[in-house]
RNA sequence: GCCCGGGUGGUGAAAUUGGUAGACACGCAGGACUUAAAAUCCUGUGGAUAGUAAUAUCUGUGCGGGUUCAAGUCCCGCCCCGGGUACCA
């Protein structure tokens, strides 16, 4: 008996939380005499800075349609667990000496204790840490697994290495058709029997999935280590500023490429967002080419190129190929020497971003060498430039410059011949409308005439007569480098016997991380693994680097299909467990893991399925994207250059937000400013000017401010947000929490308030603009946060977080709380038998909720259950009938209360297993429908007509209709459309 | 730069996928209850013009064009914002 309060919320909320608990409600068990239904979250890095409330979004949505689910008949498993590996614990370590396994326990505690308070229905007992020695364990299995493999391309799937070693002492690796390396020699079988030990492993190396190879990083000295690209900007690290070099290092890679084409086509087969699918259709990149070679003049060495548009041959003015070839040195002549070294050395730094994203600034380099076009003889000269990347196709390009925008742009700087090799309305480079897959060849010899499409097979076969290249598919996507010179990763299964990388033996798995004193790279600039001490497998060195951040979210879904029990049982999952939840039915989380997570997932899937311990080709089958949630940042303005720093004794002025924007904009006229300098005056000296004029103050003190406008500037300054309500900040706490501007002067608006700047920006602790949902929770209650969260707008959308409506979301639970208690807070339901009019509520009500669900489109089944509330309400309905159905629905949405009312209504049981209640077609049927009535397509009128009404007697009545003939002033109209139950429209 | 997404009242948004633009909320305004405030309830609310009023007309979905009986929705060209761009997760 209670009203729904405050106080009954908390109370309502933690008790039946307590109870699910208590009852293990959400505890999953294997049980395949049931469908299953697997629903994912994203795995979450436990931050610092514990769960914003935009965290939960995607979580909400999981947990309603697994709640729905579940009442729908299905064994849901909804899980969670945590990315645990990552290099903000890394970095807070390095400054604070803390162990990142310590602070990353206590952030994962502080998710696990707010997200409890959300009501997820997870079954935690299924819970992984991808830092967890029991869950690395299978992720050091996993990998070496991939190392004992390779890509068959005959059987088209990865297979044990011993096939390969098999084949090789057989015949050598002429028959062998596999993934490796470019630069894998040919040898034969007597070659390979006399291979050394280590000569057989570099040998290998070329074909395992998991290998070791160079691959270029940002190489940082001072800091030493490898950066991302995200940690470089400009060609210095973002902390400290210090340079960084693109070096070559050994680094250990996965062969994702061997899976190129599958992980290409297995798109055609998931439902995901066509704009993910489309991200990774981009990211690896498939194009159908060839390969060419064109032959340096006056030497034996030969530039290999890759085009898709061998049709243009002819067109080729120019060659470009990557300032880090490995041809440069060798063919730059004596005079273009210097003019190479120079070009070289600052292309080599620039990050592949930068060099691709400078598109206006064109530079490059004459090498001084020509090569020969092999199907004219022509004499073509080679130029590097830092548009063309090392790392893609062949790293040099045939320029055609009336074909490529780029390459037109190149030889328009450095006024090198341009050839037209197309003829069409649309092949004129230099005009808007040009398209380089049009028009017919010219300038072609044999080609001339053609359409491009059928040259392009023609050249192809010329180029196979002529022996001078090879048909050839090229992706762009590059194999995966997958050490890091970090901690806090997953250690490597592999120690180092004479240089010759070796598998630590299964049964000594797993390799845990060592101590170390601190977790900075070595003075040497190893790893910080080099600093563990007596850290050795047998005597030998453990490989140094660690595994990245995406080697434990690239399998967790399968760690959870199998129970904790089951998890002793030395499987990485059990194959009854694999075999009944398969895949991932519900997968949600954010779009900016489409090219990163979800394609790595998707590959060790497949190999993981080659290999034989899984059952799915695709680890997830269907995909929601979620938005994020945004922070609205505060600022506080701060003026520069305006007083005197003598005079001011270092006091800051703040001024208010409308201020400073016309400052900013230039706009404060001549009374605004003198309004400034008064105010500071006025403020500086206390109470002492105030029986002085304006004019006064300001001539006298006119030489203490600086009146040169141009020279002052506003500063914007995060405010904490805790601190600013509807945009006016709370000064004295701002002060208090900012001692360094404790004595800082503040020019309020007209009203006497301190109004804030915002903007919308990432959530973070850094910008003081984080928003709790525990702050949420205590003020309204979990179900309100649930629901609100929901009512935000579509799952899919990125929006700021503002509490605005969240009121109209905690009225609408409680007028539902309502409809079954008196306004004595007493608990009532009637028994009595339902009208036809709360029957059709209820039924529309239902139908639209479970079309909703089912659409992933929980904003509006939110509104849909308001316009339910509105209308029993009026009717004041407290029917059993109709309530009972509603709770149950409810129930995903909001558990707590609906969990309440159903334990009122007399149930004993949880809602979690009630079955969700059908609609009823025959409630919401209609026999008429009210045409918008249309004049050229503007709604005018409305008029009711029977829904079995023909056309022709629509068309009657509206034209009959007194609204319509005074627009058509009796006239008779042009055209009438009349869409039976849609809309009619009169075209005048 | 390239790839992907988004832009609708003061605010969050909705719109049967080409068919009444602004459902549902917040906010605001007015009213009821109250000594008063809060809470609650009721009414109104895109903008402009006219009218005491019911109402009427025009205008309106980032900007500029187009297709159509009909465009927020489809097509072409721009502008702005967010994500990714290979060692953030």
């Amino acid at each position: 008996m209670a009203e729904y309060s405050k106080e009954e919320i908390k109370h309502i909320e933690v008790k039946w939380r307590k109870t699910w608990e208590e009852k293990g409600v959400y505890k999953v068990a294997n049980d395949t005499s049931k469908p299953k239904y697997y629903v994912l979250d994203m795995f979450p890095y436990p931050s610092g800075a514990g769960l914003h409330v935009g965290h939960p979004l995607g979580y909400i949505a999981s947990d309603i349609v697994s709640r729905y689910k579940r009442i729908k008949g299905f064994n849901v498993l909804h899980p969670m667990g945590f990315d645990a590996f990552g290099l903000p614990a890394e970095q807070y370590a390095i400054q604070t000496g803390q162990h990142p396994a310590v602070t990353t326990e206590k952030n994962i505690r502080t998710y696990i204790e707010q997200l409890g308070k959300i009501g997820f229905s997870y079954d935690w007992s299924r819970k992984v840490e991808t830092s967890d020695p029991e869950y690395y364990k299978w992720t050091q299995w996993i990998f070496i697994q991939l190392f004992n493999s390779f890509y068959n391309k005959k059987s088209d799937k990865a297979e044990s290495i011993t096939h390969l070693i098999a084949e090789l002492d057989q015949n050598g690796n002429k028959n062998i058709r596999a993934v490796c390396d470019d630069e894998t020699p040919s040898i034969t079988a007597a070659q390979w029997k006399n291979f050394n030990e280590q000569d057989r492993e570099n040998f290998l190396q070329h074909y395992r999935i998991a290998y070791l190879s160079e691959a270029m990083v940002n190489w940082c000295a001072a800091l030493g280590t490898v950066l991302s690209n995200d940690e470089v900007k400009d060609g210095v690290s973002e902390r400290g500023g210090y340079p960084v070099e693109r070096k070559k290092m050994w680094q250990w890679s996965m062969r994702i490429s061997a899976y190129a084409e599958r992980l290409l086509t297995g798109l055609d087969t998931i439902d995901w967002p066509e704009p993910v699918k489309e991200m990774q259709r981009n990211w690896i990149g498939k194009s159908v080419g060839c390969e060419l070679d064109f032959k340096i003049e006056n030497s034996e060495e030969k530039i290999r190129v890759f085009t898709t548009r061998i049709d243009t041959i002819y067109g080729v003015t120019f060659m470009v190929i990557a300032p880090e070839h490995e041809l440069v040195n060798q063919i730059t002549t004596a005079a273009q020497k210097e003019e190479i070294t120079r070009y070289v050395e600052i292309a080599k730094n620039r990050s592949e971003r930068e060099r691709m994203s400078e598109v206006k600034r064109i530079s490059g380099a004459f090498t001084g060498a020509y090569v020969i076009n092999p199907f004219n003889q022509a004499k073509i000269p080679v130029w590097i430039a830092d548009y063309v990347l090392a790392g893609y196709g062949t790293g040099a390009v045939m320029a055609v410059p009336s074909s490529d925008t780029r390459d037109y742009a190149f030889a328009n700087h450095f006024n090198l011949p341009i050839i037209n090799v197309l003829e069409g309305p649309t092949c004129d480079i230099t005009k808007d409308n040009f398209e380089p897959k049009s028009g017919k060849m010219i300038n072609s010899d044999f080609l001339n005439g053609l359409d491009w499409k059928v040259a392009i097979e023609k050249a192809l076969e010329k180029v196979e007569a002529l022996n001078i290249g090879t048909r050839k598919v090229n992706y762009r996507m590059r194999d995966a480098i997958f050490g890091r010179q970090r901690y806090w990763g997953e250690p490597f299964p592999v120690y180092f016997e004479n240089e010759i990388p070796k598998l630590v033996d299964i049964n000594d798995l797993p390799v845990t991380l060592p101590e170390i004193d601190a977790y900075k790279p070595t003075e040497t600039g190893e790893p910080p693994l080099g600093r563990a001490k007596g850290w050795n497998y047998k005597g030998y060195s453990y490989e140094l680097t660690t595994m990245p951040g995406w080697a434990g979210s690239s399998w967790y879904w399968f760690r959870y299909m199998t129970t904790q029990e089951e998890r002793a049982k030395e499987v990485f999952a059990t194959p009854e467990a694999l075999k009944y939840w398969k895949e991932v039915d519900l997968y949600i989380g954010g779009s900016e893991h489409a090219t990163g997570h979800l394609l790595y997932s998707r590959f060790w899937c497949k190999a993981l399925k080659d290999l034989g311990f899984v059952e799915s080709e695709e680890p997830f089958k269907k995909l929601i994207n979620q938005g994020h949630i945004q922070g609205v940042s505060k600022f506080v303005h701060r003026i520069e250059n305006f007083v005197n720093k003598d005079f001011s004794k270092g006091r800051e002025y703040f001024i208010t937000h409308s201020v400073a924007t016309q400052i900013k904009k230039g706009t404060l006229d001549d009374s605004g400013w003198r309004d400034l300098q008064f105010n500071f005056i006025k403020e500086f000296y206390g109470q002492l000017e105030l029986l002085t004029d304006v004019e006064e103050v300001c001539q006298k003190y006119k030489d203490q401010f600086n009146h040169n406008r141009k020279e002052i500037s506003i500063t914007d300054i995060h405010a904490d947000i805790s601190m600013v309500d509807n945009d006016v900040l709370a000064v004295e706490r701002f002060k208090h929490w900012r001692t360094e501007y404790s004595n800082a002067i503040f020019y309020f608006d007209n009203s006497g308030k301190y109004t804030c700047g915002s903007e919308v920006e990432k959530m973070s602790k850094s910008k003081y603009n984080v928003v709790n949902p525990d702050d949420i929770i205590e003020g309204y209650g979990a179900d309100t946060l649930r629901m609100y969260e929901m009512f935000l707008g579509p799952l899919e959308q990125s929006k700021p977080w503002n509490t605005n409506g969240i009121d109209g979301v905690y009225k609408f639970l409680r007028r539902f709380w309502n409809l079954v208690h008196d306004n004595t807070g007493k608990f009532k339901v009637s028994d009595a038998e339902p009208t036809r009019e709360e029957l059709k509520v209820l039924h529309k009500t239902l139908k639209k909720v479970e079309q909703d669900i089912e659409n992933f489109s929980f904003n509006t089944s939110v509104s849909e259950f308001m316009i339910c509330a509105n209308e029993l309400s009026a009717m004041k309905c407290n029917k059993r009938s109709i309530i009972e159905p509603l709770v149950i629905a409810l129930s995903p949405f909001a558990p707590h209360i609906c969990e309440e009312l159903w334990s009122l209504l007399g149930h004993t049981d949880t809602v979690l297993n009630a079955t969700f209640p059908l609609f009823d077609e025959q409630y919401l049927k209609e026999s008429t429908f009210t045409y918008p009535i249309s004049i050229n397509g503007k709604m005018r009128a409305e008029m009711s007509f029977p829904l079995d009404m023909t056309k022709e007697d629509i068309e009657k009545a509206v034209l009959a209709s007194e609204i319509v003939q005074k627009w058509t002033e009796g006239k008779p109209p042009k055209k009438i459309i009349v869409v039976p139950g849609r809309i009619v429209n009169v075209v005048l």
